[in-house]
DNA sequence: GCCAACGTTGGC
DNA sequence: GCCAACGTTGGC
């Protein structure tokens, strides 16, 4: 099993909206950077994906998703009238892929970036860096050990 | 294939 | 709302 951090901003999709619905998978979609789409492409079902809320006011890690559908093509590209219609893909030879994602835990206290900044041993995690802005990134089992004793 | 211009991301 | 960082586009 491997573990994963996704962006959202929660205006769009939040842990709130996984945590409604607990049974109800989550398409993730619009993903339009291709190492982004890379990574999606070797989720496996059951990963664990962190749940990072962005461009908000609290910014930070909310929680924790499971993949429950491994990589298909994203329907979004093919869709003239999504913000994420992409010309340039066919449905023979699709561009961007999604995968759908269900609740697994909300975290009781957003784990936020501040104190994500302040912890050893993330060093190499691409969320680390300044003006980084892959929003789907792989973390290691021991960087996800860390986040997750963090959090509690 | 270079690189300037442009658009987007995302923290502050 | 600002702006730094960075990915993408398009002219050459």
């Amino acid at each position: 099993m491997a573990f994963w951090l996704a962006k959202t901003e929660p205006d769009e999709c939040s842990i709130d909206d996984f945590a409604r619905a607990p049974q109800t998978p989550i398409r993730w979609d619009g993903v339009r950077n291709f190492q982004a789409r890379n990574y999606l492409g070797q989720m496996s079902v059951g990963d664990l994906v962190f749940i990072y809320h962005s461009s908000c006011r609290e910014i930070g890690i909310a929680g924790i998703a499971r993949v429950s559908t491994a990589a298909y093509p994203d329907p979004s590209q093919f869709d003239p009238s999504s913000p994420y219609h992409d010309p340039k893909s066919r449905e023979d030879k699709p561009r961007w892929q999604a995968v759908d994602l269900i609740f697994q835990q909300r975290f009781a206290e957003l784990l936020p970036l501040d104190s994500i900044k302040s912890l050893n041993g993330l060093d190499g995690l691409p969320l680390m860096q300044r003006g980084n802005r892959l929003s789907v990134m792989p973390v290691s089992p021991e960087q996800w050990r860390i986040l997750l004793h963090a959090s509690s």
